[in-house]
RNA sequence: GUCCCCAUCGUCCAGAGGCCCAGGACACGGCCCUUUCAAGGCUGAAACACGGGUUCGAAUCCCGUUGGGGACGCCA
């Protein structure tokens, strides 16, 4: 049978890197295995869920390059792929249930429930059928006729001992059947409870398996509970664990960025991102590079790969990989990526000669938002050098170094590649009678205004002569 | 409180009883290359949470302790 994946997020608000790492292993999976992956937007709480959470969402899950077979915008067989568009199938099958005598109308107020649940929390015991589930038809009419409106409850069987699964990456998990309480499936406004909305739509999207976050754990006995009370075939559960903050604790803001939005606003590369996301949860990279294209990570990835120990979040380590893609971009690409980055920045130049200057950025930048300030000294008249800076520029070898640079500016045609750029520091540095890093750092400072950055013969060309002649002598007459 | 999950270098991952006085990647130190910084190459320091078993032999299996995370919603 076909693998038959989905990912199904609450549209809450723009898509965490955890929620984006549980879909990119889902996608994975369903490539490598030549099955389909279907996107579902679990919008059923209306105070939580926003039109443009869903834009949000939809926008990242395209950023990181991830594809959906079935979904918003592309349609499908099994469609709509959206709850809130859905609602009478829940109805239906909520009422199926109610039939057969596995659910059941509850009548309390959100404030008794708070009170049972405190209650049942203070006693530590175990969960027990609610009392409204032996409600005689009498009792309910009464309830009926003060005009509360009830929510659908699920009637948890007494089956007795543990309920047990196999989970894809953990083995075998068991739950005291006692653990389990009889709960909500149809809220009282009509809208159905997740793990009901889940399950009915697992079932009747043809999901095959169920790659999710940990704290799905909990929820799987009751929703396998559901298939058995709908008499369905489940499918089968997979689930991996968080991704936390260095302090061990919730990945959150404090930390750093959290949301796809957020990286990608930042300056990350999607490549970079899915790389590292996929270091993270999975095993089985062998020795050497972890630097990974599509493919290899496609040919990688196995439920059996998954890795159940938590993670923590390596900013460090993510900023390595994207300043390797950004190392290896093309510069055409360059110049599209880095635009926006660009524009925000103000820079604004001639668009071949923003590509070389950029190619030659990139080796001095970690992320996307770097480059601009990479481009500032060819747009902006260095600072006044400092200490060490100023005594290399007013030393002897220096003060040589910027007068054979300005001579032979006077005396040579400007370059305009590194080759050319080559021969014309030699004839600087004959000139001047310095050579080497007496020379060039010398040179580099007046230019530049800054002890490192890219090497000068491919720097050069990239000046306009009379900014260097300017800079050159400005240092000489001090 | 009850239940569930997890536990190898600072971090991510190898390790599925002898191949491990534990291997790779990031970060960190040193050296090389080099006009600088990076990149690259070589190299160093750095871990099996603890305690009991099982076994000729345990990072690997079992139990417990500790620590971390999660669930217990008319949230998803």
């Amino acid at each position: 049978m076909a693998v038959r994946v989905r990912f199904a997020p609450s549209p809450s608000g723009d898509l965490h890197v955890g929620n984006a790492r549980t879909a990119l292993f889902n996608w994975l999976f369903a490539r490598k295995e030549g099955g389909q992956f279907i996107l579902r937007i679990e919008d059923t709480d209306r105070q939580r869920s926003t039109p443009e959470a869903i834009a949000a969402i939809l926008d990242s899950l395209a950023w990181l390059g991830l594809d959906w077979d079935e979904g918003p915008g592309v349609g499908g067989p099994k469609g709509p792929y959206q709850q809130s568009l859905r609602l009478d199938s829940y109805r239906e099958l909520g009422d199926r249930l109610l039939r057969e005598g596995n659910a059941y109308w509850c009548y309390s107020s959100p404030e008794e429930l708070e009170e049972e649940r405190r209650q049942l929390l203070e006693s530590g015991g175990r969960k027990r059928p609610h009392a409204d589930r032996s409600l005689t038809a009498e009792q309910r009419g009464a309830r009926e006729a003060t005009g509360v409106k009830p929510s659908l409850r699920f009637a948890v069987p007494d089956l007795g001992g543990d309920l047990a699964f196999e989970d894809l990456v953990r083995g075998e998990i068991r739950v005291p059947m006692a653990e389990i309480g009889d709960f909500n499936l149809i809220k009282s406004d009509g809208t159905p409870m997740y793990n009901f909305a889940a399950v009915v739509d697992d079932h009747g999207m043809g999901i095959t398996h169920v790659l999710r976050g940990e704290d799905g754990i909990s929820n799987t006995p009751r929703q396998l509970l559901l298939y058995r009370a709908l008499g369905w075939e489940p499918p089968r559960f997979g689930h991996m664990s968080f991704i936390l903050g260095p302090d061990h604790g919730k990945l959150s803001k404090s930390h750093g960025d959290t949301s796809i939005g957020d990286f990608k606003a930042r300056g990350y590369l999607p490549e970079a991102l899915v790389n590292y996301l996929v270091l993270l949860g999975l095993g089985g990279h062998g020795e050497g590079s972890e630097v990974l294209d599509r493919e290899r990570m496609k040919g990688m990835f196995s439920v059996e790969a998954m890795v159940k120990n938590p993670a923590i979040f390596d900013y460090g380590k993510l900023q390595f990989l994207n300043a390797h893609y950004l190392r290896e971009m093309p510069p055409a690409r360059l110049l599209e990526t880095a635009r926006p980055f660009l524009r925000a920045a103000g820079v604004e130049a001639e668009e071949g000669w923003l590509g070389r200057a950029l190619d030659l950025a990139k080796g001095q930048a970690v992320l996307l938002a770097d480059l601009p300030r990479e481009l500032d000294f060819f747009f902006r008249e260095p600072e006044p050098a400092a200490g060490e800076a100023a005594a290399v520029l007013a030393g002897e070898a220096g003060r040589k170094a910027l007068a054979g640079l300005v001579k032979t500016l006077a005396s040579s045609p400007f370059p305009r590649d590194a080759d050319e750029a080559k021969a014309f520091f030699k004839r600087a540095q004959a000139e001047a009678q310095v050579k080497g890093k007496d020379f060039f750092m010398p040179v580099r400072l007046a230019l530049t205004g800054r002890e490192h950055g890219p090497e000068l013969v491919r720097l050069l060309p990239l000046m306009k002569p009379e900014d260097c002649a300017r800079r050159a002598r400005k240092h000489l007459e001090a």
